[in-house]
RNA sequence: GGCGCCAUCGUCUAGUGGUUAGGACCCAGGAUUUUCAUUCCUGUAACCGGAGUUCGAUUCUCCGUGGCGCUACCA
């Protein structure tokens, strides 16, 4: 049974990299029949953040991907929040310690402080001097009955190699003199990643863990573990990182990397979802746009590419542009109704009319407002080239006319503007791209736009009338 | 500093011991649209460097170089 699990930290919100690597994981266990598990892996009690837990949950569901088990939808391997199985890790703790693969350490941080300082410029040795590593049991019975805030650290072996099959990357080897004497469970009683996420993966059953890069480094201590408790060790894949346009690793500082940035935005789920699919992974042919069915039928860990891969922003918004123009009119309007702007009175007929007009010209639902304004907005402002056109020779001259014909209509159609525009060229001579242009400026102050003639269908007379006579005070 | 990972157009990537090195985004040009956008067509643009193996390396090996990650009582 293929069991993938996608963990979190709630340290605020998710991050578009933690949706990749939630989405991968996803797609690997749907496509072979397993489950898919949310953890959340709240350890860290310092930089626990109020509400994080429920923000992670609903940029996941927005996202579309369901967790067959997880906080919210209970299975048998709960609970799925960490600090609420700090039991099972303390009783682990004590088999560790129990077999001597841990031992109790007393070095106060000032100590530990004091030993990075002094290794700083010292290339020969780094990390934990293992100080601690060989107490005798009465030191630490003495110690612990003094009430020495202590931890927990992993003994790790002083020689040999610890060597990792990864299905991204293939075989890697760590020499075991590197690996430091990690801390497995802190002076709070909290456990670390490295223990709680051992314990949790066996306990939960997980056959698979792909997660991203950064761990590559830390792996072997997680064998190290497996090993130590007897446990069969899952199946590793590490993700290439995604980057920031300088190719460090994505950061807030850089851009937006929260999901609920993009929902604000305006971007789809499908977009995004899509998106990140193709970041580190791609079908081995020219197929682009993939349903998340299409995902989970395509899908290979083994395809994925072991380089990291810069969040391009552009390739999103095409991604966002195919997506919004894909929906129906209906479809579209009930995932953009919110962005229309509040304080306009139109029906919910007239503002699909207007997202009809726009919807092949928007790349994000944000712009929704900025679009609509050119249909909606009272005030009208005009900028130079628009000013051309109305102040030129024949703008007034069209205006006016323009103004005297739509006057005499009853009511303006699309279907009848044409005839319009006829009678004003007849009037006043002037024609082609010069004409349409004037007509243009005048009833939306913009030298582009959707067609014109459903424009004024939209606008109606009055509203015609009246913005033209605006141009005409203009010009 | 140490350890690990990585390296094809600006970006995401395909691919191969012999290819005109393919696609997509971006950009440029054209067609359609009396505007713009959409759509369609065309174009610009890449195998990090040096050795080795080989008849032949972008592809395999090694060494550089560069980028990134880890090196916390953070995950």
């Amino acid at each position: 049974m293929v069991r993938t699990r996608f963990a979190p930290s709630p340290t605020g919100y998710l991050h578009v990299g933690g949706l990749r690597t939630a989405l991968y994981n996803y797609l690997f266990a749907k496509q072979n029949n397993g489950k898919f598990v949310l953890r959340i892996e709240d350890t860290d009690q310092k930089r626990k953040v109020d509400g994080a837990v429920e923000n992670l949950i609903e940029s996941l569901n927005w996202s579309g991907i369901e967790a067959d088990e997880g906080p919210v939808k209970q299975g048998d391997f709960g609970p799925y929040i960490q600090s609420e199985r700090l039991e099972l890790y303390k009783k682990h703790v004590d088999i560790l310690l129990e077999k001597e693969h841990a031992y109790p350490c007393f070095c106060t941080r000032e100590r530990l402080k004091k030993l990075k300082e002094s290794q700083s410029d010292d290339s020969t040795q780094f990390g934990y001097d293992n100080h601690c590593r060989n107490l005798s049991r009465a030191e630490v019975m003495s110690k612990i009955k003094n009430g020495e805030s202590y931890v927990v650290r992993l003994k790790t072996p002083l020689e040999g190699e610890v060597v990792i099959y990864d299905i991204v990357r293939g075989k890697v080897t760590f020499p075991n003199e590197l690996l430091d004497d990690q801390v497995i469970l802190k002076s709070d009683g909290f456990p670390t990643y490295h223990l709680a996420n051992v314990v949790d993966d066996h306990l939960m059953e997980i056959s698979h863990v792909i997660r991203g890069e950064e761990w590559l480094s830390s792996t072997p201590k997680h064998k190290l573990l497996y090993d130590y408790f007897g446990w069969k060790t899952p199946k590793f894949a590490h993700l290439p990182l995604l980057l920031n346009q300088d190719k460090s690793k994505l950061s807030k500082r850089q851009g937006d990397v929260a999901v609920e940035d993009y929902m604000e935005k305006g971007y789809l789920p499908e977009a995004i979802m899509n998106f990140l699919l193709l970041l580190g992974w791609n079908p081995g042919n020219n197929k682009e746009i993939f349903s998340l069915k299409e995902m989970v039928k395509s899908f290979s860990l083994k395809k994925v590419n072991k380089s990291g891969s810069i969040f391009n922003i552009e390739k999103l918004n095409w991604f966002n542009g195919q997506y919004i123009r894909s929906y129906d009119l209906d479809g579209l309007y009930k995932i953009s109704a919110a962005y229309f702007p509040k304080n306009t009175n139109l029906s919910e007929n007239e503002e699909k009319k207007i997202l009809s007009l726009i919807q092949e010209r928007l790349s994000t639902l944000q712009q929704i407002p900025k679009q609509a304004a050119l249909i909606l907005s009272d005030s009208i402002e005009y900028n130079k080239d628009a000013l051309d056109y109305i102040r030129s020779e024949s703008g007034m001259l069209v205006l006016k006319s323009l103004a005297k014909i739509i006057s005499c209509e009853d009511e303006l159609h699309s279907s009848n503007f044409f005839q319009i525009i006829k009678k004003v060229q007849a009037e006043t001579l002037v024609k082609g791209k010069q004409l349409w242009m004037i007509v243009r400026v005048g009833l939306t102050g913009e030298i582009h736009g959707p067609e014109i003639n459903k424009i004024a269908e939209l606008l109606g007379k009055e509203k015609c009338l009246a913005r033209i006579n605006q141009a005409i005070k203009n010009g």
